[in-house]
DNA sequence: CTACTGTATTACTCCATAGCGATTTAGTCA
DNA sequence: TGACTAAATCGCTATGGAGTAATACAGTAG
């Protein structure tokens, strides 16, 4: 499965994916199914947001299939799908942490440290 | 490097991020970078769009330390700085078409195919 | 210097969506 | 049946950002 040869529907696909994952509060909520499902009035008084908010997102991460609905009585319990998405999540993070030390790197040689040494990057 | 404990600010910090890949135009140059540097003449050609709009979508990629620039006369080429980010890209692919295969089985179950025989899968 | 070429930036329009309060819908219990 | 609770949906505002054309800003050549 690879992303090279895709054409445009598949791309607009990949990007919606990616467009789940593009908004803090979807990423809160994520990190809070990671121990186990939770209820919607559960996030909701866990982020103080509103309960329409938490909803709409909890759809948005069902629809791109990270998390499952199970009902309960009156309640919602969500529950996440497929755990590997944490892998993705700490891929980016990683990266981050790099690209955030090559800045600091950065600045050091602007500042005049004299520590640098192995920035050999064009 | 775990998404888990991280405070509002670094979570802003790994959306801004996913957002990087969330725009369809924007996989595609990441795409075309994959065999080698290009200059920004080259992609508007490319994508039959207009030159500001390659050239800002390039400085978004950039500046998520995804992308590096590297000016030659009047052109600027830019270069893929981690190539992991295609790895990132082709789980998102995976993931997404096995989420479409577990789609098309539900709807084979409501139009009554008895084909499925084998989505144990929740 | 001027003319030319390739990029970056500006000013702008338009659309998607995050957020809220209010309402509706669905499930439970009396 | 009606009252109660939880979740989903609706109507709305405001903000972000993708896209464009036009302009500004290099670098190069003459």
């Amino acid at each position: 499965m690879d992303i090279k040869g895709l054409d445009d529907r598949a791309l607009e696909r990949v990007a919606e994916f990616f467009r789940a994952f593009a908004v803090p509060m979807r990423l809160k909520i994520l990190n809070a199914l990671r121990d186990g499902p939770r209820n919607v009035g559960d996030l909701t008084a866990e982020f103080g947001c509103s309960q329409a908010n938490v909803s709409k997102h909890l759809a948005v991460l069902a629809q791109n299939g990270l998390i499952a609905k199970e009902a309960q009585g009156t309640s919602a319990y969500y529950r996440i799908v497929d755990p590997r998405i944490y892998q993705l999540c700490d891929l980016v993070c990683g990266h981050i942490g790099q690209h955030v030390a090559d800045q600091a790197a950065v600045l050091d040689v602007f500042r005049g440290a004299s520590r640098p040494k192995r920035s050999r990057r064009a």
